[in-house]
DNA sequence: AAAATAATTGTGATTATTACACTTATTTTC
DNA sequence: GAAAATAAGTGTAATAATCACAATTATTTT
């Protein structure tokens, strides 16, 4: 993966390492049975062998970052049209053990009915860890996953984000506990469903929930066009 | 500033471009008398000589990232300890027109009082600019600058990051001022006080203005202390 | 001393938040 | 098939925050 190059003005060799090259580096948060999770992959190749990290890989000459991180994802997961935003990039010089390395790092919300590994993995085994059964991970791995998480629980406050880990229709339970589970705090079920139909976001369906051993609870899916309203004239989220 | 190199694997020559070269742009933001300004400076070679852009410079072999910024950041104003934070990474493939360059993105918030321009400059000529004067810049500058303006907005609401703005000690209306410009809208100045003031974040001093023309306001200062146990717990800045 | 200017304080109507308790619908158990 | 269990969904009253103004106070200039 590494390549080697020759400065040709100073005519240095430069060996064993790149000279600036930028790689990807992408957490997948899904959400699954009141859990945040995310998806890590384990290495098949070199020293770190076995070892878990996230999902990644090079920037090609030709294509902008974002289309760089959508092209992984894709391959990893066979999902297009996923919710994907750049976070930053980690460029501690000492990140990556062979030589200078930055990457930038991604975080992605996946629909976890619409994932299937199977799809298009290239990755020796992926896999999905709860936020508090993360391991040890390479590099500095633990740490853009850490900022990811920090980033993830200010977003979600401001921003209605959080539907992109949920199913087309849910409920207003699932959605509290969605709330609940990412930002570490326990709410109110009657104070919740005041706060949170109040903004107009959500459209009630005259469908139920199916399969539950007592009463089923009304659907609801999440209105694109009142919150693209919504937010042109800017609006808060926290609860 | 470009570098030439020659893959030694492939033995593919790389002309008059850089793989994968990294460089960091920062916008500065200050302000002055009221309105939000942005440093910008003149470049001084190439075929875009004279026209305007934001500062930058390339990432040392050695240096981490937020290092570069830093060191870029006082090399230009003789400043350091200046709020700075990163923004994203823009890796448009035809930004730089010489090549692949994909640039970091920062912004920095400083005091007009502590700045001054000839303490370190290296730009042939910087200049504050108006947000509302803003010319076309170099590059993908403009993107830049308004994707920072945008993240400015939205922090600012959430995060008393405006205090690096002011002086030392500021009068209340100073700082609703503050707000006005930047989030583009009309406060009441009693609400205003009020609001602040519950949150407990500024300490009243026994000083007053001085040299004005009207009954001297009180001045104040910001309590850092106040804010990181604030923040701890999370707190919301919207007005 | 009066006028001008802006700081600072006050007020009441409206709306949002919070902590609960209560009612209703559905399924499972006996 | 009635009772128990479970969770959905509604109601309420106290408290706090927001909003749109109006009134008062302290200084400086005329």
């Amino acid at each position: 993966m590494l390549k080697k190059f020759i400065d040709k003005e100073s005519g240095k060799k430069v060996e064993s390492t790149v000279m600036n090259a930028i790689t990807i580096d992408c957490v997948i948060f899904g959400f699954d049975q009141g859990s945040l999770e995310v998806l890590l992959v384990q290495h098949g190749e070199g020293i770190r062998k076995g070892e878990w990290g996230l999902p990644g890989g090079w920037i090609k000459e030709t294509e902008s970052i974002d289309n760089a991180a959508h092209r992984l994802l894709g391959e990893l997961t066979g999902l297009d049209d996923i919710y994907l935003e750049q976070l930053k990039a980690f460029g501690d010089p000492e990140r990556f053990p062979l030589g200078r390395v930055i990457t930038i790092g991604y975080y992605a919300l996946v629909k976890r009915e619409d994932y299937n590994i199977k799809a298009g993995s290239t990755a020796a085994d992926a896999k999905w860890y709860k936020i508090a059964d993360i391991p040890n991970l390479i590099y500095d791995h633990n740490e853009i996953l850490q900022y990811s998480l920090a980033n993830l629980r200010t977003r979600i406050k401001v921003t209605p984000i959080g539907f992109n880990l949920l199913p087309e229709k849910f409920t207003l339970f699932e959605l509290m506990k969605l709330y609940e589970e990412i930002l570490g705090v326990e709410m109110d079920k009657s104070n919740f469903r005041r706060k949170i139909l109040h903004m107009k976001l959500l459209q009630q369906l005259d469908e139920k929930q199916k399969d539950v051993s007592h009463r089923a609870a009304k659907l609801y899916i999440f209105d694109q066009a009142i919150y693209e309203k919504l937010t042109k004239k800017g609006f808060n989220f926290e609860f």
